[in-house]
DNA sequence: GAACCTAGAGATTGGAAATT
DNA sequence: AATTTCCAATCTCTAGGTTC
């Protein structure tokens, strides 16, 4: 069957979907086709039609003409694809790189001439990489081609060309945090310095996210807090009280509050997610949970292993079993620290899986416990 | 009430390493 | 050599707050 996918209508958008159904919004209709031949049919048409409908779209779904409720709860459902239309390109110019810094890795980003694209305005890009420059062979001044691919993300398709004038793209050579020499590996460029504020920095913003702390904003909190030297490690998080963050402009005591509690609100974490929220490069939740799976469910059973022994879990050979068992060797008094303050813990041992999959929903009042911890 | 900020939504690229 | 998995990064828009 085919419906066709739109890129207007958020699930989440209650207000949005009520609004269309006042308006009488047109249905989507499916249709059921035996044949990849009529699949590529339908899609010509649709296209055809495309600019005619009341609403945008941006291509089509086909999937098997069954309800298969296990496959739809899949990630990614097997039963159903995507086909979308070819994106749309538009001529622009190449104003300036810029390099984005994200703990210790600088990913160029291409600044545009501004241009309506596919119903948006785009002027920024990812260039990926500096192989990717190289690759492309793009100067500041040069005329490319840009795309969003999948309609949403904007891509430097092609150079069409480069005027003699054109200024070469700078690679930046030191860490302008700490003024280390960076390493370009062509596929990353980064500074290697273990301690660079950028790369501490980082894995205190890691934490809050990881955590899914809401409301400690980085901008208005933990920027100026980093900046004042007043946090320089997970620990330090703990200590704070609100007049620490009152002394920020745009921080007052409602806000202040909520982020401290937020942040106190998690009591217990798993193995994998405390290891997870420390930044160890290429070292997730999802990978850490495989090693404690696999029999290490401690922090010192991790931290006494050996690679040898590590690397004989599925997911990790000799390279990541490394930056794991070095990453918390290295981190280890850091994350003892944080451990000593007693506001946060590993949860002791993994969860039954009773309830693993089952949806539960609280209403009216709890006797026994709070609505929050029931949760 | 204006101005500003955040979260979250959907979607894709592309590198690296491991596994098959 | 091909496939799988993980990770990090990018974009825009808007509802719903907070602060000024």
């Amino acid at each position: 069957a085919i419906s066709l996918t739109d890129n207007v209508v958020f699930a989440s958008e209650v207000k949005k979907l009520k609004w269309l159904k006042n308006q009488n919004f047109p249905t989507i209709k499916t249709k059921v086709v035996h044949k990849p031949q009529e699949v590529i049919k339908v899609r010509e048409d649709i296209f055809n039609i495309r600019s005619t409908l009341e609403y945008g779209i941006d291509g089509l779904v086909i999937k098997g003409n069954d309800i298969d409720t296990e496959d739809m709860q899949r990630a990614k459902p097997m039963k159903q694809v995507a086909f979308k239309f070819q994106a749309e390109e538009i001529k622009t110019k190449l104003l300036d790189v810029q390099w984005s810094i994200s703990g210790h890795n600088y990913t160029p980003v291409a600044i545009v001439e501004k241009v309506n694209l596919a119903g948006s305005n785009v002027s920024r890009a990812s260039l990926a990489n500096p192989n990717l420059i190289e690759e492309l062979g793009i100067k500041i001044g040069s005329e490319v081609v840009i795309s969003k691919r999948g309609d949403i993300i904007p891509k430097i398709e092609r150079v069409i060309k480069t005027p003699s004038d054109a200024r070469e793209i700078s690679v930046p050579q030191i860490c302008e945090e700490c003024n280390t020499t960076l390493i370009n590996e062509g596929t990353r460029l980064f500074c290697p310095n273990e301690d660079c504020p950028k790369r501490i920095y980082y894995r205190l913003a890691r934490w809050i996210k990881k955590l899914n702390v809401k409301h400690f904003s980085e901008k208005l909190m933990l920027k100026p807090l980093f900046k004042t030297g007043k946090v320089r490690k997970i620990a330090d998080l703990y200590k704070l009280e609100i007049k620490d963050l009152v002394l920020f402009e745009g921080v007052k005591e409602t806000s202040a509050k909520k982020a401290l509690d937020n942040l106190n609100a998690v009591k217990e974490v798993s193995l994998a997610k405390f290891i997870g929220g420390f930044a160890i490069e290429n070292i997730g939740e999802d990978l850490t949970q495989r090693i404690v799976d696999a029999g290490f469910n401690t922090l010192d059973k991790i931290k006494n292993t050996s690679i040898h022994q590590l690397s004989q879990v599925e997911g990790f050979a000799r390279k990541t079993a490394q930056q794991l068992l070095e990453g918390v060797i290295k981190l280890y008094p850091h994350m003892e620290e944080l451990l000593n303050t007693n506001k946060i813990k590993i949860q002791e041992k993994s969860q039954g899986k009773k309830l693993k999959g089952l949806s539960f929903c609280f209403t009216g009042k709890l006797n026994t416990i709070k609505r929050a911890a029931a949760e």
